[in-house]
Formats: structure tokens, sequence, C-alpha cells
DNA sequence: CGTTAAGAAAGTGTATGCAATTTGAATGCC
DNA sequence: GGCATTCAAATTGCATACACTTTCTTAACG
């Protein structure tokens, strides 16, 4: 018998696929525009070409990849008008999330919130920003589960993930890490309000800010 | 006994599978929950399995079907709380749009919407579904575009496809038709003085409204 | 010398065969 | 008689082979 909690999962080879060409395509390793040759990733990951054009076809939907009728699939060319689409779309659908949580969590959804959220102070205070980093996403993810809405937990997990290779490094910037927090607390406070307006739109505030910081970052070829 | 699409010149197999189950899915032919089953679909088709299970891969990404690891794919089983959860999606979706179109379009946009707004009276006055719907069609899409937001507009589109087999019977009920025009009155009018917060506020209400009158037709089973 | 067309090379699209996993049932055990 | 185990049938996952489309090369013609 397999137990599947711990990391080791094999899964399927297609999940592996994914998560391989993936990763490549985040940490920039293939760069956008690069040719994704079926033949040639079939024996660099030593599979054959079939699971290949299936995880192709996946990062086609996630977006990730860019998918020619027989003519191929190249890494997705991201144009900057693009991605300000999607972080435009990201404080939108945030604001949903914030706005939707504040009339629909739970008492104890509430309590953990802010628990967790003012201990996560200790995190800026000593600077830590890989744990905060965990953490943030960790406080994102509440808001979207806490809307009580499937279909915009699924628009905004989506969202997020074409976003991820271009937020990489922003809380480097000096004193995001800070700011973030009280972008946070503007926010927490709202919900524990249940003020959904204000909630809703500290969570869009929060998300242009960090788009403006990630902006800095610019096209994904300066990405390193 | 299948016959094969007369010409060959169309697409790609693929598209053309994607095209036939999707079909059949939305006409009731395939019933939600039902077994997909590779090897029949690809007697039925005559085709080989391969281009079978790209096309429910596709399926599976717009959420028409659900695939399970090593179990195979039935039709997309929603339940009356994920329909309302894309109903609800839909609504914000079509909230910001407008606002967004009210801050965006252009000024050939606005008058285009208004004239066309003001010619479909006429077809509200005659009672003529068909063309009202189509009509309808073009006003919402018009919203989406005006938004000038590619990734809001993905956005759109796919959850307007996955709510397509819901919504079809919406403009049989009693007053309908002068209930939408009435609402999209309201929608063009705010637009029209660059309200953005009474547009979005319009769009919601409206999709709010088609949702309700949808939910009479309830679950897909109840669909024929 | 530039343009175009034919053909070869490369690569994707589809078919088929084999391996691995799931599912159902029958048998043995308590 | 009920429950667990094991084995076989069915179905999906992966690999390989073949067919068609695109693209690059090359050579012929204007």
């Amino acid at each position: 018998m397999k137990v599947k909690s711990s990391v080791a999962r094999t899964g399927t080879v297609v999940d592996e696929m994914v998560r391989a060409i993936a990763d490549h395509i985040v940490t920039g390793a293939l760069v956008p525009g690069e040719k994704l040759d079926e033949v040639s990733l079939a024996e660099r990951f030593d599979v054959s070409r079939t699971p290949i054009r299936e995880a192709l076809a996946r990062l086609g939907a996630m977006g990730l990849v860019d998918r020619r009728p027989n003519r191929g699939a190249i890494v997705a060319v991201v144009t900057q008008e693009r991605l300000s689409s999607m972080f435009e779309s990201m404080a939108e659908l945030e604001g949903i999330c914030a706005r939707l949580s504040a009339a629909r969590m739970t008492s104890d959804d509430r309590a953990s919130l802010e628990r967790d959220h003012q201990a996560s102070a200790r995190l800026v205070r000593e600077g830590a920003e890989e744990e905060y980093e965990a953490y943030n996403t960790e406080f994102h993810t509440r808001l979207y589960i806490g809307a009580r809405n499937e279909h915009i937990l699924e628009m905004v997990t989506l969202t997020r993930s074409r976003l991820a290779p271009f937020r990489r490094a922003q809380f480097r910037l000096k004193g995001r890490l800070a700011k973030s927090w009280e972008e946070h607390d503007a926010i927490v406070t709202a919900i524990m309000r249940g003020d959904g307006n204000s909630a809703g739109a500290a969570a869009r505030a929060h998300v242009s800010i960090v788009s403006e910081a990630s902006a800095i970052f610019g096209a994904p070829s300066q990405l390193d």
C-alpha cells in the first residue's frame, strides 16, 4: 500500500512531466518563445512522446505554453500588456474573495486568520523572507477559500499559477515585508468588522502594489 | 456505424472529437455522471484512442468532463452548489467588465453600443426570441471586450461556455425579454455616463436574475 | 541574380500494441 | 453467513510505429 500524504507520491508520469517542464519554465531554464520539441523533451526526461504530449496539452491549458496545430509548442510569450492584464485580474479576483470572505467566513476561520496574522509580525521583525513568503501564500489561500465559491477559487488559483514566474522576487525589495504586513492588516481588520467593501478595496490595493513591485522585474527575459 | 463529417479538410481529428463530445454533453445525449469509456468512444467515432484521450483532456480543462487518474473520465457532474458558484462568478466578472468598460470604451464603442441597444427594442416588441438571444450574446461580448483586459476576457469566456448548457431556455420565461432589455438599459445608461460603479452593479444584478431564471431548470438531469 | 517550385528532412498527428492499474467476483477462512 | 484475499477481466497509461504536414534546402527558370 502506498502512502500519498507525503511528498514521495509517485503519481503518473504525465504529472511529473508537467511539474518538470513547468519548473524549467518558471526558473527560466526554458525561456519564453523557446521551441518545445516533443522528441527532445522525451529523450531529455527518458519517457516516450505520449506523456510529453499530454503534459504540453495541460501546460497549454494552464497558459504556460502555446500550442500551434501542426507546428509544435513554444514557451508562452507573455507581453507586458498581458502581464498587466493578469495582475489586474488578480487584483479584482482577490478583491472579490476578500469581500465575500468578510461575509462568509466562519468564526473559526476568522479567529485563526487573525491569530496567524498577528503571529506573522514576528517574521517581519526578523526579516524571514522565505518563511513570510510561505505564510503569505497561506494567507491569500485562506481568503480564496473563505469566499466559499468553488469556481472563483479555481480561477484565482489558475491566475496565481500563471503569475508565479513573475512575482518570485517581490519580497526582496526594501521594506516590502513590512508594507505587505500592513496591507494584510487592513484586510484582516475589515474582515473582522464584516466590512466586505473595505476588505475588497484593501485586497485590490494590496495586489496592485505587488503588481507595481513585480513590474520592476519586467519582461521574463530579465528575470535572472 | 458512424459517418465522419463529410470532408476531411476540417482541422485536426482532436478538434472534431472535442466538438462532437461537447455537443453530446450539451444536448444531453451524454448525461452527467455517465462513464466516458475511451474504446467505446473511439469505436463510436471511428478513430483511435489517441485523439479521444487528448479530446477528453481538453474537455477536462474546459470543465465539461471529470478525469480521474487510472479510473477514466465521466461527464462532469455539476451540483446545484457548483452551478450557483459559477453564476455568482459570472455575475462578478460581468460586473467587473461593465465597470471597466465604463472607464475604457472608446467613444465609437459607446456609440454603437447604445445605437444597437436601442435598435434591439424592436426585437423585444416583436418577441423575436432567437434574434434577441443572438443580440444578447453580442451585447455581453462587447462589455467583455470593452474592459480591455485579455485575461479577464479569457476567464469570462470560459465561464460562459461552462454555463452554456444551463441557460438555454432562459428567454422562454414569460416577460424575460422585456426584463432583460430593461436591465441592459440600466447598464448602457451607466456606461454612457461613465459611471463605472453603477454599471458594475447593474451588470451584477442582471446576471443574478438570469441565474435565478436558470435555476428553475435545476440539475442537468432535468434538462430535457 | 532573385524568385519560385520541387523534394528531402524534420516534426507533429494518429494508430496500435504492450504494461500497469483498477474492479468485480469467486473462493477460502473465521 | 459474513468478511477478507486472491485472481481474472476490463480499462487506462505508456511506448512504438506509421502517416501526414510543415519547413528548409536546393536547383531550375525567368
